[in-house]
DNA sequence: TAGATTGTTAATCGATTAACAATC
DNA sequence: TAGATTGTTAATCGATTAACAATC
């Protein structure tokens, strides 16, 4: 039942917005939810959530509708959250130990392995139970190990060459939070940027227009 | 020469990548850049940007190209660069704390104006020479001044009641770095999220296919 | 059974791409 | 002038929405 030859980036976008909406539900106790209850309290249409979910297979049941926690379940298979992916993060300035000690990286099926750093400050030491190694040791760190992602957060100029070294090592992606824009040749290693300015600048643009035009992401019911 | 009557999210959401792009080969010393290397460069087609950019005027030289620098400027104008917005920030934890300290609010035409926190660990102290006050104080605060916009890095439960009140107080836009989806009833306030966990998501996704198809954001020209 | 809601195909809409006259 | 490249309209493509038979 395996359809997803072609499955747009507009669709991946959704599934994790999909994930963390199940999410709310489930806490909140709702056992079954139906397309359209479903797309009102997330601003889609009933037929885009169809739709989206034609793409990877059945899910739910003709005059029910869908059951949150399996749906939810079967959309984090989807997203490989069962996958035992593995993440190390480059740089501990303020963002990267805001995120090493803040995010749940286990929540999204990843596990921290280890950060990397130049700073005699805090090489050897730990964050959140995380031990820091000396960005030397990167090589030798992933040469024996699977690790699935590297997470950038180094000062601008440093980024490319780490982009560089960590897709020599092997890493599947790249989650970059640095301001520049990474080449990377590889057709099977992925970028994923979160470019703060871009958000901000978008931002910027929509207050300065009055607001006529929704955003994309917003406008959740009032359920 | 304005016809940006009904402007897609698509291309507000490339209008801070040609801005960021720009600054870079401005940087590099690039003075005149044709739509059809810009568009290789950013992994866009030629047709694209001239037909993004004929959304808000004429910004080229027929035979020629455009000017870089004046290019920039322009774009810099539409995103609202110029229009002296500000920012208050909501919640000086870890992540608060990390985008104070590491990002370029000016960079962006915005000027940080103060922090807010209940902690009386923080309150009264200032962070990179930005003021701490205590939440009790956000209205008043909000009340003397024009606040464009509220950043949000609370924990999740005090998310909406957060958004609430900033909303109340005027702002015109929520810049939503937490992990709520926040429901935001007025048409002039818009939310503009940075959800962590959903991009991650989408990585995760990308990486467990084998990633045939390449995200919407990436793959830089090698030039 | 009647009612509800899915899975899935078809129709519509909007965004991207192509084409080309205008013009630097 | 000849060559290059834009501004802008037209064609194509893809994503969203609508429709409805299948079925729980």
């Amino acid at each position: 039942m395996k359809r997803n030859a072609k499955v747009s980036t507009a669709v991946i976008r959704r599934l994790p917005r999909y994930y963390r909406h199940l999410s709310e539900l489930q806490r909140a106790g709702v056992v079954r939810i139906s397309s359209s209850a479903l797309g009102k309290s997330m601003g889609l249409t009933a037929s885009q959530i169809r739709q989206d979910l034609f793409c990877f297979g059945e899910f739910g049941q003709q005059g029910y509708g869908y059951k949150v926690d399996s749906l939810k379940e079967e959309i984090g298979e989807i997203l490989g959250i069962h996958r035992g992916h593995t993440v190390v993060v480059l740089g501990t300035g303020n963002l990267g130990r805001a995120i090493i000690q803040n995010f749940k990286f286990s929540s999204n099926g990843f596990q921290l392995l280890a950060a990397f750093d130049v700073s005699p400050r805090v090489v050897g030491a730990q964050i959140a139970g995380v031990p820091v190694y000396h960005a030397d040791e990167l090589e030798s760190f992933l040469a024996g190990r699977k690790v699935d992602v590297g997470l950038l957060t180094v000062p601008i100029p440093a980024a490319q060459e780490m982009a560089d070294r960590l897709v020599a090592a092997g890493v599947r992606g790249i989650w970059n939070f640095t301001n520049r824009e990474l080449s990377v040749q590889r057709q099977d290693v992925v970028v994923e940027s979160v470019h703060f300015s871009d958000s901000l600048l978008a931002l910027s643009y929509m207050i300065s227009q009055g607001g006529e035009d929704e955003p994309s992401d917003i406008q959740e019911g009032t359920e």
